[in-house]
DNA sequence: CATCTATTTAGCTAAAAAGCTAAATTTAAA
DNA sequence: TTTAAATTTAGCTTTTTAGCTAAATAGATG
């Protein structure tokens, strides 16, 4: 369940251009970052992926894409799973669909004409 | 149709403690800066509202919350209709509506296994 | 028309964010 | 065991953001 504090982090690691960028292209799978589950857990080396790819793409040092990544794994829009000396990344499909959830919440609840609590942990 | 500029803007005011918490504020009627649709439009001095009533909340200067509030208008998610002398606040259900879409494409998309335009104007 | 109220604009400062390069760390491979 | 590859950390600079006060603007009211 995501706080306040949890929300902002989430949006704050949203509203930065290469970071929605970023995060974009994981989802889209366009930099093939993520695991495929089709493939051996430990056969991961077959995939294009990581940090270095993804930094591939942008017209920034790999430490800056190293650094948006890390906060967007703090703020839980995405997983980074070491394998090998490899990073993969995905995208954090739980806390999209708590996102999504608290969105809808927020419309459905405005068109009854209810009070609705945008943030409801505090 | 917000394209990913809109969006970003939208995350980024969102992305902020101080106009999060107006955000969820004005949702939730808690400074009751909505128009009243019962009340005839002429009869808004009734109501409570508008940015000094929502500043009276916060420990920052008048001028901060202007600014913070038209921060917030530019991303659409809310809007400020004038009316005399004082300015009424609502949010903006149309961008929340869109928004909520965004997070429910994505989801319902990366549970289908099928690749997910998150930002589809580019 | 003078004054009050609501809000914004201007101009400033301090803090945070986003970028860089260089160096360190970790693991793989030769 | 040395080297190479992938990533992070450290330390720095520049830009942006968030706050302030003072002054300006717009409209309402006495």
């Amino acid at each position: 369940m995501l706080n306040m504090e949890d929300k902002i982090k989430i949006f704050k690691a949203l509203g930065n251009e290469t970071r929605f960028k970023i995060f974009k292209n994981i989802f889209t799978g366009g930099y093939a970052c993520s695991i495929d589950n089709s493939q051996p857990k430990d056969d991961l080396i077959a995939q294009a992926t990581c940090v270095t790819s993804i930094a591939e793409h942008f017209d920034f040092a790999l430490p800056t894409i190293s650094r948006h990544l890390k906060e967007m794994r703090d703020a839980k829009i995405i997983t980074m799973t070491k394998n090998k000396n490899k990073i993969y990344i995905e995208p954090n499909i739980q806390t999209m669909r708590e996102i999504a959830g608290c969105f809808e919440t927020l419309v459905d609840d405005y068109e009854k004409g209810r009070l609705y609590q945008f943030d409801n942990t505090k």
